[in-house]
RNA sequence: GCGCUUGUGGCUCAAUUGGAUAGAGCAUCAGACUUCGGAUCUGAGGGUUAGAGGUUCGAGUCCUCUCAGGCGUACCA
């Protein structure tokens, strides 16, 4: 149910039957209760365009808003507000027409676009860290809410498999005589300290691994092996940890950097054909306008870099994915890095003019203290084992409530752990930095996963109880549901406005809002107690399952579970 | 030095992109129930939105300066 948009039409056949002349429409939600559900602020504006009296214009208006559908009364405010109440009969028929609906009112998009999500991208030489998190979960939600808007989405895991580190490691992988299905990589950490010890001790073995690195770049049939199986050992380790995060990133979406590495050559080919590059203190650079220094695109020595990568990666996206637009999710640490980048793909028409690139950069994870988040000796925090934390905490806090037997504990544990990190994560506004806490995060209060997943438990117990076929229509008897009813709606409102500008928040601020007016709506309006009207009974289970879906289908798309028990 | 970015009650975060009296949750205090799972609900106190100017009907949001933090800044990714 797109709301926004009907109201901001009806709107518009109000300006042109009262001849007021007006572009695109806006339509806000209202900031308070008595201002009503929704209003129109742009009165002020076109007061001063015409340079009319506000209230004149709003008076005008007024006149001609049809209120005898969804609307049900508007009224005129201050300088020249426009408040807007709905219906209660057409959210009631609205919502009841949603019951049965899989995707709870939430349409698809009009003209779907071909959408590049570009996360996680974790380095092959090293295990997954707390750093990756936020890429991993961001991108994830951002990919799984497209898909679900009906955009055509092609998910990339850039991952770092490229580059001089590798050298030392597969000589170092050969010289233990593993592949990559032996113990030995078990612990990535610890191989890559244990190669670096080797390569620091012995001059020969520097040697060897140097020479590797020559010989990978170069097709040596040997080290190629070697790096594929490292390769394919450490991309387990990625996969083991999307398993547990329940991230929807499969060896398909991989497209490694060594992957672009046959097409650098040409990139350089193009910059220089288009006059974007020079030579620089024998580097290929590009010189953006008013920066003195330069993007370095070919290191003297005859290196590709960062940034030679990445626009190979976009070119590609571009023409070959045919990509409409393309996010990249990666810390906002690097929003010079793609401005830079997304600006020379542009001027080199290596992505057409009418390719959206974003970067969707995010802020830092931080300790209580407001510093990097790290383990008490000051390493680095490996994913894997944070997972697996918040799963034994959960499943601490969890154990002292009712009995429930120890697989039905351990899944719960789980669903509630996993769903606690994902959650406190997606709810902040992706840009700035978090604060990364286990009690906010696992506490019952307050807008967090557990809030909603218990609030979901709460309604299925009451369906359980009741026993009965659920049917007939929902009535909006009072304003607790009034409102509820109209936050069921405003679903695909929220889920729009989350996917245009990639931001999870909006979508967990929206659920809690939906599960506290749902704790307000339950507490005056008793659902199954005695004296009740059967009729009103039905409308209440009614809202109490839609609810329940709202909260379902929310969660699953921010990639967390429920459970009808907790 | 230059560039980017952040600054909102004691703490953690919002604010529909320039809209009305800046909203939530923790924490604090005061209430409600012979619990449709109280891990709930109702209410109160707590703010010069870092500071100073400016733009206009209207600024947390835009422009300038100052202060404080973070990050980046010629051959890592």
């Amino acid at each position: 149910m797109k709301i926004k948009s009907e109201l901001s039409n009806i709107i518009s056949d109000a300006l042109k039957s009262a001849n007021i002349e007006s572009d695109d429409v806006v339509i806000s939600d209202a900031t308070k209760p008595e201002f009503g559900d929704y209003q129109f602020n742009g009165v002020m504006k076109l007061a001063k365009i015409l340079k009319q009296n506000p209230r004149q214009i709003a008076t005008n208006l007024v006149e001609h808003i049809d209120t005898t559908g969804m609307i049900a009364k508007v009224e005129i405010a201050g300088p020249g507000f426009i408040n807007i109440w709905l219906n209660d009969e057409w959210l009631a028929k609205e919502a009841t027409a949603i019951l049965t609906d899989d995707r709870v009112g939430v349409g698809y998009v009009e003209n779907p676009k071909k959408v590049v999500v570009d996360y996680s991208g974790p380095n092959m030489a090293k295990q997954m860290h707390v750093g990756h998190l936020r890429s991993t979960i961001i991108g994830d939600t951002l990919a799984t809410l497209l898909e679900f808007l009906g955009e055509d989405v092609v998910r990339q895991n850039h991952i770092g498999d490229w580059g001089t580190q590798f050298g030392m490691l597969i000589a170092y992988l050969e010289e233990q005589g593993a592949d990559g299905a032996t113990t030995e990589l078990k612990d990535l950490e610890q191989f890559y300290k244990d190669a670096k010890v080797r390569f620091d001790e012995s001059p020969e073995f520097a040697d060897k691994a140097r020479e590797y690195v020559v010989k990978i770049q170069g097709g040596d049939k040997h080290c190629l092996t070697l790096w594929q199986s490292f390769i394919d050992a450490s991309l387990g380790h990625c996969e083991e940890v999307y398993d547990k995060l329940g991230v929807n990133l499969t060896r398909d979406d991989v497209r490694a950097e060594s992957f672009y590495n046959p097409k650098l050559a040409d990139v350089i080919k193009t910059l220089k054909e288009k006059k974007l590059s020079t030579v620089s203190d024998g580097a290929e650079c590009v010189f953006l306008d008013g920066s003195e220094v330069p993007v370095i695109v070919q290191k003297g020595d005859g290196g590709y870099l960062y940034a030679t990568t990445d626009l190979a990666a976009l070119e590609y996206r571009a023409k070959e994915l045919k990509a409409d637009r393309i996010c990249y999710v990666v810390d906002a640490r690097q929003g010079q890095h793609f401005k830079q980048v997304f600006t020379i793909a542009k001027q080199a028409e290596m992505v057409g003019e009418n390719v959206a690139l974003e970067h969707i950069g995010f802020g830092t994870m931080m300790d209580k203290g407001g510093k990097p988040f790290k383990t008490r000796d000051g390493g680095v925090i490996k994913l894997i084992d944070l997972l697996d934390e918040a799963v034994v905490k959960a499943k601490e806090s969890i154990k002292e409530r009712d009995a429930h037997t120890e697989d039905e504990l351990e899944n719960i544990a789980t669903v509630v752990g996993i769903g606690a990190v994902k959650y406190a994560d997606l709810s902040i506004s992706r840009e700035s930095n978090y604060i990364f806490s286990w009690d906010k995060m696992l506490s019952f209060e307050g807008n967090t996963s557990l809030y909603m997943q218990y609030a979901y438990a709460r309604i299925q117990s009451i369906l359980r109880k009741y026993d009965g076929e659920i049917k007939g229509n929902i009535i909006i008897g009072d304003e607790t549901e009034h409102r509820l009813a109209h936050l069921l709606l405003k679903f695909e409102d929220t889920l729009s406005k989350a996917a245009t500008d990639a931001t999870p928040h909006t979508i967990t601020s929206y659920l809690y809002d939906v599960v506290t007016q749902f704790m307000k709506f339950y507490e005056l309006n008793p659902i199954l107690k005695g004296g009740i009207d059967e009729e009103v009974k039905m409308s209440r289970l009614q809202l109490a399952k839609l609810t329940a879906s709202v909260i379902k289908k929310g969660l699953d798309i921010l990639g967390i579970e429920v459970v009808d028990k907790i």
